[in-house]
DNA sequence: GAGCCCACTTGATCCTGATCAATGTTTCGC
DNA sequence: GCGAAACATTGATCAGGATCAAGTGGGCTC
């Protein structure tokens, strides 16, 4: 816990909070966002750096404020799986557990925004607002865990690969406040090896069915990591899902 | 919605009711308990009858009395995965959200307890305790979905199969309020089939898996369903989950 | 008891993605 | 500019699990 690469940043006030919108705090009164700055704290992490252990004591719960985190979860011959994939404003850490149960990691650079475990938890029951966002953003989780589960268990590599390319390109379009849409461009934040722990596969795996999609025309590369979607209809044609059932409504 | 095989149950009380120690409503005060009874009715499925399709209206959000019942989904050419399992005292459908993401189907007979969506909601932002209940139970739902992930992205076959029938094991103990031990026995409650779409395998390689564990001595079969665990040590170092990592405090 | 259905088992073969290995590309420090 | 290291691509081969195909056994109706 005690990390030499971990820096604790300057106390910042929650007014000009890239994430006051849409983080746990986002529906806060005036007087309990007083509360809650009153308990937090920042830290910064560069890429690559763990955040926690699996097994830790963990003395807070915190929001991602800039950067991606990663949990992830390793059996004991060493192979690894990533569970979660932390966005700015995510939440890590639960409330009424004392150790972590998987490792966090920081993907990019990363800032969080913690809050001592102990009074934030005497906050959620004290204060119904937090505990009613923190629900919505669990249960949110929980569904595109369960998409995840789907993409995990039953597709193929290539789709794995056209799934994982179209939550990015929806989670970046939404970023920005547009919709996705043809010749719409971003960058992987994820290297071909973390790419490959979220998908259940190598990374050769991974490289070679980008290259595949690449040849087909789903998508073109400028460099490794930028990629152009020249037909956002062609590139959900590939992930194998339902385009109506569960979509209806 | 309007399913023949679906029974209304007569009004009961909460007085008696299994679950009420472990439901939503466990952490009620006897008046809130009160204004839950106003808003709910019973529903009960036989085994195999489909309880909600995905991308309908709900109507209701509900919590498994007795049976069991899955939540799945399927890709456009028919493939499916299960991605929850549903036992008594869980929650099913999502306050706040019209239209239900995943198939939920009866996997044995099975009652639930409906509460109507609406008032449900109300309750949800008027009376603490229900809310501080579900997010607890939630954020339980996410953990196990995440280890759920490891089984289907980096475990074999073998190791998926071990996996599940310790979980069933561990569930099976819990209930009778044991510790999973030696010479522990349970009643599979699913299918090869289901199975399968739990563990992202297809129905043979389950079938020829437990065939294996049971040349293997790791467990004994009693019929086609009973399972027999001679040494818990033994199914568990069958797993590939590293015993370690996650549960050291 | 005959016949049927359903859940399950077992066998033979195929194919996708893992593994092992070499090579290419960027970025960085010096 | 050079060498090292990290990241990525591509090739050859292998194997685990899917697929296709029979066959078994228990429980059911008639």
């Amino acid at each position: 816990m005690t990390d030499t690469s971990m820096k604790i940043a300057d106390k910042k006030s929650c007014e000009n909070c890239p994430i006051q919108h849409s983080a746990v705090c986002s529906r806060c009164e005036p007087d309990e966002l007083r509360r809650l700055e009153e308990i937090k704290y920042y830290r910064s992490y560069e890429a690559g750096q763990p955040v926690i252990w699996a097994g830790d004591h963990m003395e807070f719960v915190a929001s991602v404020v800039s950067g991606i985190a990663a949990l992830s979860q390793t059996l004991e011959d060493g192979r690894t799986q990533m569970v979660g994939l932390l966005l700015p404003s995510d939440f890590i850490g639960r409330p009424g557990r004392d150790s972590a149960p998987f490792d966090v990691t920081a993907v990019t650079d990363l800032t969080i925004c913690c809050f001592r475990k102990k009074p934030f938890e005497a906050l959620l029951v004290s204060t119904p607002h937090i505990g009613q966002r923190l629900l919505e953003m669990t249960l949110d989780e929980l569904d595109s865990a369960r998409d995840w589960m789907t993409i995990l268990g039953r597709k193929t590599a290539r789709e794995k690969i056209a799934s994982l390319l179209a939550i990015i390109a929806r989670r970046n379009a939404a970023l920005n406040k547009e919709m996705p849409g043809n010749g719409m461009s971003f960058e992987l934040p994820l290297t071909r090896e973390a790419m490959s722990d979220y998908l259940g596969l190598t990374l050769e795996t991974v490289s070679r069915q980008i290259s595949a999609l690449r040849k087909a025309g789903v998508i073109e590369l400028d460099g490794k990591r930028r990629v152009v979607v020249p037909s956002y209809e062609a590139l959900l044609s590939e992930t194998g899902d339902d385009v109506d059932g569960g979509m209806i409504a």
